[in-house]
DNA sequence: TTTTTATTGTTCCATTTGGAACAATGTGCG
DNA sequence: CGCACATTGTTCCAAATGGAACAATAAAAA
């Protein structure tokens, strides 16, 4: 496979015209993916029921539509997943007195184990991906992470 | 919108379990994204496609295997753009003499300015997304990304 | 050699996906 | 007030997606 005839197939990470944005894309793919079979196979969910887990993990309510936003998905997908979720008692819906258009989404506990035993999947495997860091060159990507992922929350308002 | 009743939307890159990959994961669906609509909207091309010229202008020939690892996408999906691509001239096909399952994919001309118009989309978006950071930690993210990437390639083998 | 096992590319099929249109509700402006 | 416009959540539908099985070829084992 890594003879001299094959091609270094990684030297894309270089010549790309965009270089952060394919290393950003191949990362989180590399991270994902493993992560979302596994979940997949081992709880049934679809990536967008545990995005939904999550973002009420830490938020004591919100609405359907704040989780798009946070997520970046469309919302009938976040709709579809809230459905679903329900159904299966890891959410609760009321709806806001204040507004009849909205509905105030919680997390019952039912649902927060659920995320518990999730988010291991994701820790587990973003540490493997990233294994190869020294503790300063992982500090310092993770902050440079935020730095540039609050700028991009700003975009597109 | 952000009133004081509202939560911040965004404390939840503090406090997910994964900072990291939610991080990774969230620039990258800011970056591709928007582009990704883009170039549908302007190209009439999916993800699987672009990704297929990307790699095939980075290499002399590949095999649609290769292009499937490089980019650690379904076989399948990359079959698919293949022959899209075949039909529409962007790209070459020719059996592999040494090994009759095999195809060598090589790129047109063609093909090669579709890439270069496209590219200039994903190079836009994410210098808009990481506008934020000064040229020192715009090169230091760029490393530590490198760094991982070339790590991540090795697992999963 | 023959037989088994692995790899490549493809097709099939069920599921996921997201844009667009929609009804219901709320907001702003005359 | 009345009327245009915006927002929320939902449904519809066409398209994309990816796992699984498949035929063809190659490699390895017996």
């Amino acid at each position: 496979m890594t003879d001299a005839n094959t091609p270094d197939l990684m030297q894309i990470f270089d010549t790309i015209e965009y270089p952060e944005a394919y290393r950003i894309t191949y990362l989180a793919n590399a991270i994902v993916f493993p992560a979302y079979a596994d979940i997949k196979k081992d709880f049934g969910l679809v990536r967008a029921e545990y995005i939904l887990l999550a973002c009420l993990s830490h938020f004591d309510v919100l609405t359907a539509q704040e989780v798009a936003r946070i997520s970046r998905r469309p919302r009938n997908t976040i709709s579809r997943a809230v459905h679903r979720m329900l159904a299966d008692g890891y959410l609760d819906r009321a709806p806001d007195p204040l507004d009849g258009r909205q509905a105030r989404l919680r997390i019952t506990s039912a649902g927060r184990r659920l995320h518990d035993e999730i988010s291991g999947y994701l820790s587990r495997r973003q540490d493997e991906v990233l294994g190869n860091l020294d503790a300063d060159e992982r500090r310092s990507l993770t902050l440079l992470l935020k730095k540039a992922a609050l700028h991009a929350a700003k975009l597109d308002t």
